[in-house]
DNA sequence: CTTGACATAGAACGCCTGTTCGTATACAAT
DNA sequence: ATTGTATACGAACAGGCGTTCTATGTCAAG
């Protein structure tokens, strides 16, 4: 049998990769010819090209000829930064307190960022996230040390899940929101729940819930 | 005043920033002197050197002296693909049918994936993401739609979040499993609501709850 | 054994690329 | 008027870099 044919890579040829891949985690742009000679241990640049070409007809990288760097690696399950959203944390939900609405500076300033992707977020607009405290949210199916993502938005859709602060209780909580006259309705995520009513005026839409995220 | 002291950028390094930009995002490298020169419009390749270093000393940028395409954006709240796991969609778990346990295979085969950060992931490993179907995991605050991303384990610890067949019942549920003796103790995530317990040899532990993440 | 495909070494070629140098212009402060 | 700073241009240098060429080695198939 021929050693390496189709699609079939050798132990440099892996090595190579693979230290393509560390590199570009590393150092944020490829690594050259004479870097990946040293790096993956190959012993002439003519042995680099030789099996960089071989890489490509296998399909694991393109390359762009004569330019320096010029070789992208093909991971399919790799994410691009530009698949991704930063979603700034900027505080805390509680039931017992308003819940944060962030200015353009506490977006910036945010220490922690959660990933998401855009393919998951269907209208764009400014995202920040909340860490739920408590076990208040139960009935949006919401638990003590979930992420909530949240859209800064004006206005709501009706049926939209919303984080509104009830003032004559004096807490926060996320439901489904529906507009009915002065009313508005609020719906519990959990479909085992029913219902209730609250004049309009004595609530405050805070935002929009774009994703629950929680850690198990 | 002076122009441009301290930190305000003129217009063409604006430009030049963003042609930056455009240009990783377009080739997944960054670009030579001479190519900002022609892409941003800049006039000599001294221009493009003269800029590249003010922006440097304004923290907009890193660099690598006499290196090709020596050039990294300082983008604070920009994902990079290496804080990124890349969890391939490998199907659907609903009550009554087991929930998917996929080989490399499937892995790789994947045409969707969930993009979630590093750092919400204690423990490394196989990852894999299920789409719910139904609301028979509400108990554990899981809705229809909801992505749970499972991890491939052998063995579970106590108190791990899991997803669980019952034979008897023919379905499949997602709780926190405790081994007692012969019997598994599972608890829903809903702490309005009761554990209760199952035979050891009628349950069997289908994966590791990761992260829930749910779409409003 | 011969053949042919694959793998390897080393060196050289020539373009690519970052840098620098000399010169020049505009403008504010002195 | 002079000085200093920011900006701009064009050319040239020196080393970086991808590529290619020749010669050699290895191993399975015929």
């Amino acid at each position: 049998m021929a050693r390496h044919s189709s699609g079939v890579m050798s132990q440099l040829q892996e090595r190579i990769l693979n230290f393509i891949r560390t590199y570009e985690a590393d150092n944020g742009l490829p690594p050259t010819v004479r870097e990946i000679q040293t790096g993956a241990g190959v012993s002439s640049t003519s042995m680099v090209s030789y099996h960089l070409k071989a890489l490509e007809t296998m399909g694991m990288l393109a390359r762009r000829e004569r330019s320096s760097r010029g070789l992208v690696l093909n991971d399919p399950h790799q994410a691009s930064p530009r698949d991704i959203f930063s979603v700034p944390m900027v505080g805390v939900i509680v039931a017992s307190a308003p819940a944060p609405t962030p200015d353009a500076d506490a977006l910036r300033s945010a220490e922690e960022y959660v990933y998401i992707a855009k393919s998951m977020v269907k209208t764009p607009g400014d995202l920040y996230a909340l860490r739920v405290k408590g076990n208040s949210m139960i009935d949006a199916l919401i638990n003590d040390g979930d992420i909530v993502v949240m859209q800064k938005v004006n206005d709501i859709n009706n049926g939209d899940l919303a984080a509104v602060r009830l003032m004559d209780r004096d807490e926060t909580t996320l439901k489904r929101v529906f507009k009915e006259g002065k009313r508005l309705k609020l719906k519990p995520e959990n479909p085992t729940m029913s219902p209730f009513y609250v004049d309009a005026r004595r609530a405050e839409i805070q935002g929009r819930v774009m994703c629950v995220i929680r850690n198990a």
